[in-house]
DNA sequence: TCACAAGTTGAAGTCAACTTTAAGTCAAGG
DNA sequence: CCTTGACTTAAAGTTGACTTCAACTTGTGA
């Protein structure tokens, strides 16, 4: 019972075998093979994979949660201090998402009460729309 | 210049032909044609874009931009209320959003310091990691 | 031993929201 | 009139993160 198969490491991790074999074929986690060629994996995978489905949650793409477990030693089991460095980092980054929310929020607040919907035109009462003067991209209600 | 051909609505909303062109498939701004089969809009259509625009911010799909359109008056071009009323649904949303965020972020700091990234393990201190008794799905640092 | 659940593979499908491409047609300034 | 940039279409491609499929092989409880 030290290892697990497939089904199990599903059951106990919440994700889909398929997404696990995904993962397997992307190198963010790895198995051995039995004689008949089943996965079977090691405990640890299961914090891996809790590594995974939460930096997920803080909006990182595979391939930076591909280029965080790089960074682990590979000599031996990561700690908990190991992965309490990468997910450190996580914190500014979840910061930044939250300001750009409120400030998305506020500015819609005072947007709201007039129902145009333009930055430009609710600040500087610009009469005739004139936007888009900045390069390609959405342009109202912008964060930045 | 009362109308604006496709070129011209795409430089002052900021949103490529391509994508204008999509939206009109699914419906979401009309056009006349010239003689010559071009598209040409008429300014309100500006309005209904920066709409579609900022709700797609808030996180709405166009699915459900569609849906919020077509409560809009269809009889006459909508008032700075109509726009008001449909993107006050929004705040709630928002503010939805950014406090999912802000319990994943305190979730976060309480358990980067053990390193151990699952809020079962964290809280019980429950030894061996007894997990996923609840259905499919992501099941550590969950926010409900 | 044998049925059948669980595992294996590569390839193709899915979803949303577009973008790109190809092969044209239209409009406007010189 | 003619060039050239802007426009037209349908269809196919893109991206990320998977899921589904078909056809087959393994592992296990009765």
């Amino acid at each position: 019972m030290t290892e697990l198969t497939i089904g199990e490491l599903s059951e106990r991790s919440g994700i889909a075998t398929s997404a696990i074999r995904y993962y397997e074929d992307r190198g963010l986690v790895r198995s051995r093979r039995t004689t008949g060629n089943q996965r079977r994996y090691e405990r640890p995978v299961l914090r891996r994979l809790a590594f995974i489905r939460t930096a997920q949650r803080v909006g990182l793409s595979l391939e930076e949660i591909e280029d965080a477990l790089a960074t682990l030693p590979s000599n031996r089991t990561p700690t908990k201090a190991d992965w309490s460095r990468l997910s450190r980092g996580w914190r500014p980054r979840l910061d930044a998402q939250i300001a750009q929310l409120e400030r998305l929020r506020d500015t819609l607040d005072s947007c709201i009460g007039c129902g145009c919907l333009s930055l430009k035109r609710c600040n500087l009462s610009n009469p005739g729309d004139l936007v888009a003067d900045r390069g390609p991209g959405p342009v109202f209600l912008e964060g930045r």
